[in-house]
RNA sequence: GCGCCGUUAGCUCAAUUGGCAGAGCAGGGGCCUUUUAAGCCCAAGGUUCAGGGUUCGAGUCCCUGACGGCGCACCA
């Protein structure tokens, strides 16, 4: 694109060589970050002079007269550059003026003052291009209003901005915050993890047998092999395999891919954490998640309590922990304990005047009467427990009532942010589990499960019980930045390719 | 996959019933040596998402498509 914008700027970019000026210098001479070289002027006695070399990028640019007020940007701040003709001369000031755009990174060298309305500022005795920006940012500007930054001209086209993920982060500081945050939570999750003796590990995202979950998967393809490849769309039956080769406590954080619907709360890709504990069942699980997700916000938010989409969270344990079955009489009235079968399910959901998928199971069934009445209102962190075995074919069945398993899901915020369950560890019981899934799923079926004959080979050769657990990172993130949409939280959401 | 809504200048947005496409900011020219959305003056800037159609005349109405947002469906 050669519009008039960056015609003007390439004829400063023309300018600066002209004058045998390199306007993309490898390397930079900072001796300061904005927040540091603010520190340093605070931090020094009075007649001290604090010279520093600040590098950053120009963010706004107010001429006046024979003196320029500007500000750069940098990782930690902003700092305002105050150039003046007195003192860097009429040529040097004439450059800034007509070589130098909002955008371009530079590189500022002078000693600091405060100005008469109190911002520490660096009278500039020297200035250097660092980087030629020869499109201009999507412009934003902002305004101080009682201590508040009012932005005008926001660039907030969600569009736009996930598509330029780069111009979005560099002109709204918020959205860089959302990723810091996100770091911090993973680092976080981490430290908890750590701390109890888990070990991480990485475990193959190519894989000839998907499994471990109810989803679609992507399709590759290995050239060598002559062999289609799935690409992981969870990681249970690999960690589960660690167990059994004497691995106690193992998580992972990774990519898990699943070709099914985007919406907002789902991505094809995202960001998972599962780990699985040795000699730990469902209910200790219950206690660490509670304690995991308080960890976190208070290592990254100070506290427990937050603030999201207009309602207060408070995940302090304990968590709110009801039976599945409980809570779904609860809120539809059909206690589905009394109703043993599909059929008779499905006539009692009818009587109720409740809608229901046409072809599902009685534990599909049970799923749906779960997503659309019970989840919703679980606003407040909640446990639900013991589920119907045949939605949960890797989970343990309850001694006292083969139907249900010892499996939970976490609910904050009307969604889902967690699954775990005591793991299935009897190698006879699992393949049989894996020959139900085959007689009720059809051939062309997306939930249809390839059996994983080396899984169960690895459990043949004993797997210690154990609790695992799994959690999507993105949702957690959503949670503690108040983001109401999976992509806000996502570097590079996946968006349709788009000519232009 | 379905429904509703949207797409206008680099950005954020206007445009009456179908009647000359505008503003602020950014960018260009000028004035201004402590400003901070600096201010003031001047000039410029458009494939109105794309393609068809109706009409004397379409940003506006109709059809098709692309992309997006929201909702629904799908999601061991």
């Amino acid at each position: 694109m050669t519009d008039r914008l960056t015609q003007a700027r390439l004829r400063k970019l023309d300018r600066l060589r002209k004058e045998g000026l390199d306007p993309y210098p490898a390397r930079s001479s900072r001796s300061h970050t904005s927040s540091a070289a603010i520190e340093a002027f605070e931090a020094a006695a009075k007649d001290e002079q604090v010279r520093v070399v600040v590098a950053g990028r120009l963010r706004s640019i107010r001429e006046m007269g024979k003196t320029v007020f500007a500000h750069i940007e940098d990782t930690d701040g902003r700092l305002q550059l105050y150039l003046r003709q007195d003192q860097l001369g009429p040529d040097q000031l004439d450059l800034f003026l007509e070589a130098f755009d909002l955008g371009d990174f530079i590189q500022a060298e002078g000693e600091l003052f405060r100005t008469r309305t109190g911002e520490v500022t660096v009278r500039v005795a020297s200035f250097l291009m660092l980087s030629k920006a020869i499109y201009p940012l999507p412009a934003a500007k902002e305004e101080l209003v009682d201590d508040e930054i009012v932005v005008h001209s926001a660039f907030d086209n969600p569009e736009a901005r996930y598509r330029q993920r780069y111009a979005d982060l560099a002109v709204n500081p918020e959205v860089r915050e959302v990723f810091r945050t996100r770091a911090r939570i993973i680092d976080a999750l981490r430290q908890y993890l750590n701390n109890l003796g888990f070990l991480e590990v990485e475990t193959p995202v190519l894989q000839f047998i998907y499994g471990g979950a109810a989803a679609e998967p992507f399709v590759t393809h290995h050239k060598q092999l002559h062999r289609d490849l799935y690409l992981r769309i969870s990681f249970e039956l690999y960690l589960k395999r660690l167990l059994v080769g004497g691995l106690e406590r193992v998580y992972e954080i990774g990519k898990d891919f699943r070709n099914e619907g985007v919406d907002r709360t789902h991505q094809p890709e995202f960001t998972q954490l599962e780990f699985y504990m040795a000699y730990a069942d469902y209910q200790v699980v219950m206690d660490v998640t509670e304690d995991m997700i308080t960890y976190v916000a208070e290592q990254v938010l100070g506290g427990t309590q937050f603030e999201y989409q207009g309602r207060t969270i408070d995940v302090t344990p304990p968590w709110g922990r009801i039976e599945l079955r409980a809570a779904i009489a609860e809120q539809t009235g059909i206690d589905y304990a009394e109703h043993n079968t599909e059929n008779a399910l499905r006539t009692a959901i009818s009587k109720a005047g409740i809608e229901a998928p046409e072809v599902a199971s009685r534990g599909k069934l049970i799923e749906h009467l779960l997503d659309h009445h019970v989840v919703p209102e679980l606003i407040q962190p909640t446990f639900l427990y013991n589920y119907p075995r045949d939605i949960s074919p890797l989970a343990k069945a309850d001694v006292n009532n083969p139907e249900s398993v010892e499996r939970f899901e976490g609910f904050v915020a009307g969604m889902e942010i967690c699954n775990a369950f005591t793991e299935l560890n009897d190698p006879v019981e699992q393949e049989q589990r894996f020959l139900e899934m085959g007689r009720t799923h059809g051939e062309d079926d997306a939930d249809r499960h390839p059996l994983d004959e080396d899984y169960l080979r690895a459990m043949r050769y004993g797997m210690p019980p154990n609790g695992g657990f799994g959690m999507g990172v993105d949702r957690l993130t959503m949670l503690l930045t108040d983001r109401s949409s999976i992509r806000e939280v996502i570097l590079f959401p996946h968006l349709r390719t788009k000519e232009n």
